[in-house]
DNA sequence: ATCAATTATGCTCATTTTGAGTATAAATGG
DNA sequence: CCATTTATACTCAAAATGAGCATAATTGAT
């Protein structure tokens, strides 16, 4: 049973995302200014870190020294085509998906690098304008055209982009990465030597060192399905905020937008929220801030937020 | 950045599980009449395995020969203190869910071992008789026991057991049997050396080898949580079957019985099956057989059988 | 042949949840 | 004081859910 395994070396990345700035936002490293950004990571180190997430919180707080509200592991990856240079040593990668509160103050010291919006990544997944124009000018036809050399991957386009009376499904982002990095519409699968150039002018999406897009997307996708039963949605949220703003940031990470009133009775019926008593005052009416109670805080289900996009640009009451 | 990170060895294990018998089986190795059963497992070759999938499905293959119509990846573990024997090198193990269709006729070679129900692994888990009794009879008492000194770890307990006004969530599988761990109650704890001997007389539940019975525990709160929203129900199914077999495989997975005119009405609804015309007969009515609607098949969301267990026993029409 | 027991299937009904509004309130900036 | 903006309250129909009654089609026993 023990066999000739060479050299393994398991790698920890982590998608942090907070929302700011009216985007979902994730961490990146950027060593030079040509160089693809990368996440957050680093090998994971048996004789130093007791658990992997010892580990990766080392490599977080060391690379960029984020706080942590939420970490949750993702997906281990250990294709072989998918880490361009390494040489002889096996790489495999744990991803982690981590969330951040803002604080809308810390981020000071900051080491290289910087937040990216999220759909720089993934700019097919942001419907909260409707339904992204890119989808049908540019991203259908190219799988058409891989299509026609593999017809026998319809399904998996039909599912995982909604065709022929298939609903688009929020959570598919992976599927959706996966499907443009093998019909190579994406910059990665170039680096990746599946072909000298991707296969449209312009390639879709920022792309990322290694398989971190990958990982990206796989956080994207967990985050949108663990959302709907579990208020995961309060980790990227700092201490007191208005209802507004937590509908924004739910909006930020499902792509689309919610009916406000709908929105709002959820929430208060859930009961993970209490009013502060002090209110926001902006443009309009001033908002009640609120604050998550106590008690219930953690993993209680959360029946609700069984989020139900509604149109893209809803009539009036946005 | 690159480390002195020892020998690591990825280990793939796989809980393979299917309905038969009217019990959730669980497909296990057992060397001889002495040791611990465990799951199929082995390690991951990179110069062989191209991927880890690769990897299991030959371990599988060889060890049980068991045909898998469904294959997931769960989680990965690399606790250190997890791997009793493990001397010098460090043990990653990547756990691994499959389904597999039962053919009630197959199951001819049978390697060494055989088929355990799930439930005597996690007794616990099983509601479809009601509140298992030992719940009260031993858990609680002995948690309450550990809480003594352990008085921080009380929302775990309350979130995992649901006690006073928490509702029992039956996806926590793991975070139960993680506390049961924890409070040294199943006999692994001692294996692992964190005691001598378990807490209780009646170690709860039949124990695997090594961080098999986790792995197993991840397995089926995995597939109680996908069950809400994936079709995967029908990864465990025979080509044809009743709903009334439907049913009950549902119930062996999510340990709590359902409410039987609404279960059809909610499979009717999902379109997911066509009647195939032919009859079951047995001891009263008899009952339509159903096959898989062919073009649906796939990942597509299954919005209903959002299982809403209803009492324990139903008082009539069960 | 008739009946009790058993299982499947059909249908109803009250309640809850959801989706989509309309209406009103409380601020701001001219 | 008014238009604009945002928050909050309330309504209403449609759909989904939970629970049950009623009926149909068998088998096995008497």
């Amino acid at each position: 049973m023990s066999a000739p395994s060479s050299e393994i070396l398991i790698d920890l990345s982590t998608a942090i995302l907070r929302s700011h700035d009216g985007c979902l936002q994730c961490r990146l490293v950027g060593d030079s200014g040509i160089d693809l950004h990368r996440l957050p990571s680093g090998p994971f180190m048996p004789h130093i870190h007791r658990t992997m997430e010892t580990g990766l919180r080392q490599w977080v707080s060391e690379q960029v020294g984020v706080d942590l509200a939420h970490v949750e592991q993702l997906y281990t990856f250990a294709d072989q085509d998918r880490h361009s240079g390494a040489a002889d040593r096996h790489i495999v990668s744990v991803g982690y998906l981590a969330l951040s509160r803002t604080h809308d103050t810390q981020e000071a010291d900051s080491a290289v690098g910087d937040w990216g919006d999220i759909y720089d990544y993934f700019p097919w997944e942001d419907w909260r304008d409707g339904r992204p124009t890119m989808l049908d000018s540019l991203i259908m036809p190219a799988l058409d055209k891989w299509l026609k050399k593999n017809p026998d991957q319809i399904d998996r386009v039909r599912l995982a982009f909604g065709r022929d009376g298939v609903q688009w499904d929020e959570e598919f982002v992976l599927e959706r990465y996966e499907l443009l990095y093998q019909a190579t519409l994406v910059a990665e699968a170039a680096y990746d030597g599946r072909v000298a150039q991707p296969a449209t002018h312009s390639p879709l999406g920022t792309p990322l060192q290694l398989d971190h897009r990958r990982i990206l997307a796989t956080a994207l996708g967990r985050l949108r399905g663990k959302l709907k039963y579990r208020p995961v949605i309060f980790d990227l949220m700092p201490p007191r905020f208005t209802l507004r703003a937590l509908q924004a940031t739910t909006e930020m990470v499902m792509g689309v937008n919610l009916h406000k009133q709908n929105f709002r009775r959820l929430v208060e019926k859930s009961g993970f929220l209490e009013p502060t008593g002090t209110m926001e005052r902006a443009r309009g009416r001033p908002a009640e801030i609120f604050r998550i109670r106590a008690t219930q805080a953690a993993e209680r289900p959360l029946a609700g937020l069984r989020v139900s996009s509604g149109r893209a640009r809803p009539t009036k009451t946005r």
